[in-house]
DNA sequence: TAGATTGTTAATCGATTAACAATC
DNA sequence: TAGATTGTTAATCGATTAACAATC
């Protein structure tokens, strides 16, 4: 089994790659080419491959279809992935619009508020009860959660769905929920992802400063 | 300068802890202590701090108010990051309202939509044509943006930005933003985290049932 | 002081890259 | 066949962890 985070998320973007290759009339694709596409080594592209028991042709590069095709069966998008929003408010009641999710195969079978006031069909996905979530993953058996509720009821909605079979989370919420069970929780941190990104933005600056400086150092030292 | 990324998520994680710290009336802190509240190894802890020049002292651990302090000049919160939002869509919208920007220091602007009907104020934000974006950014000095346009528009208006003297963007769009400048970007997809985790969670369903199946021979090869 | 914690060096671990035999 | 590409092994690189001298 592969634990390797950044192989598993390079297999996405071999597939997305894919896809645009074989909307341009593409059959067959080299090593080289797809790593040219997502900015990785021809070496990383068949290093991941081999991992996952995908061989291709020597000579002859890898055929997209069945590229695509063992790709989409390792992410388990060869078949609907069912999940439950939990949370309707500004941020759930958005991605509960969002085209992208079942253009991937993923499909919201239902959302769950607190709030009475939103509890209605929005965009042809009802949003029910919290009482009914957990028979609801229960009777459907879903595994996938996506968790857009306030700081402050994250931990215990969290371990509700736990309770209830739930056994992957995407946690929107800034807090960090404890995991008793095996359940797989992935955190979606906006603010951090920002603060991240500025303090390389400003990294970039300073080495940036610094060089010119170095730079005119190096003149005044010669001239 | 240290360009690991997941030491620096790492320092947001740390600052994030010592904020539950302090608010418990903690003063000092050891390296162990903040190891665990974060899920980590102390030499892990004492390392990233010694990356960034960061000193405690010898049998007394580390001084919260400080290391605090030093944290969030690092991580840039010492100052209002200015950001602008492009795209007020529903997921664009959404962010307006998210409250947690404004808790972490980070100032939304302004925002942008080539769509008329958004172009209001919504929760204090306003919302301008497009045509402004440029000037906008230029006159105010702003370096970090926010992209929720559709797919089809994410590169020019990428590429718009970056000429403005954005100097990173959080993207929001599934597509794989070509940088020619030294532009930062940090891609937020949705459907590849989903996706991501629903392997993880199958990986681990298989090798539950492996190690159960591994069991049960085990059993029979004993009996 | 004795004991405990830091800061840093060295060892380990894991992931990426390079290289090349196998082979189409 | 000759040439080019795969699949895999070995080498490199970088990050994490262990260990321990310094020291409060």
């Amino acid at each position: 089994m592969v634990t390797n985070k950044n192989c598993v998320l390079r297999l996405s973007r071999y597939k997305n790659a894919l896809h645009r290759f074989k909307s341009l009339g593409f059959f067959k694709i080299f090593s080289s080419y797809l790593a040219d596409a997502v900015g990785v080594t021809s070496a990383q592209v068949r290093k991941d491959f081999s991992l996952f028991n995908i061989m291709g042709n020597k000579r002859g590069g890898y055929v997209i279809e069945q590229l695509i095709e063992k790709l989409n069966d390792i992410l388990g998008k060869n078949e609907v992935q069912q999940v439950v929003l939990v949370g309707a408010g500004n941020l759930g009641s958005a991605l509960l619009k969002y085209k992208n999710f079942e253009k991937e195969g993923i499909k919201v079978e239902a959302a769950f508020d607190i709030d009475p006031a939103k509890q209605n069909s929005k965009m042809g996905v009802e949003v029910l009860p919290l009482e009914r979530l957990v028979p609801f993953i229960k009777d459907h058996g879903i595994r996938i959660a996506i968790l857009c509720v306030p700081d402050i009821a994250a931990q215990q909605t969290f371990d509700l769905m736990c309770k209830a079979g739930i056994k992957g989370v995407l946690n929107f919420s800034p807090i960090e929920l404890k995991v008793t069970d095996g359940c797989i929780v992935t955190n979606v941190n906006l603010a951090v992802e920002l603060e991240n990104m500025i303090y390389f933005v400003n990294a970039q600056d300073k080495a940036g400063q610094a060089a010119l400086r170095d730079n005119e150092e190096g003149i005044s030292a010669i001239s």
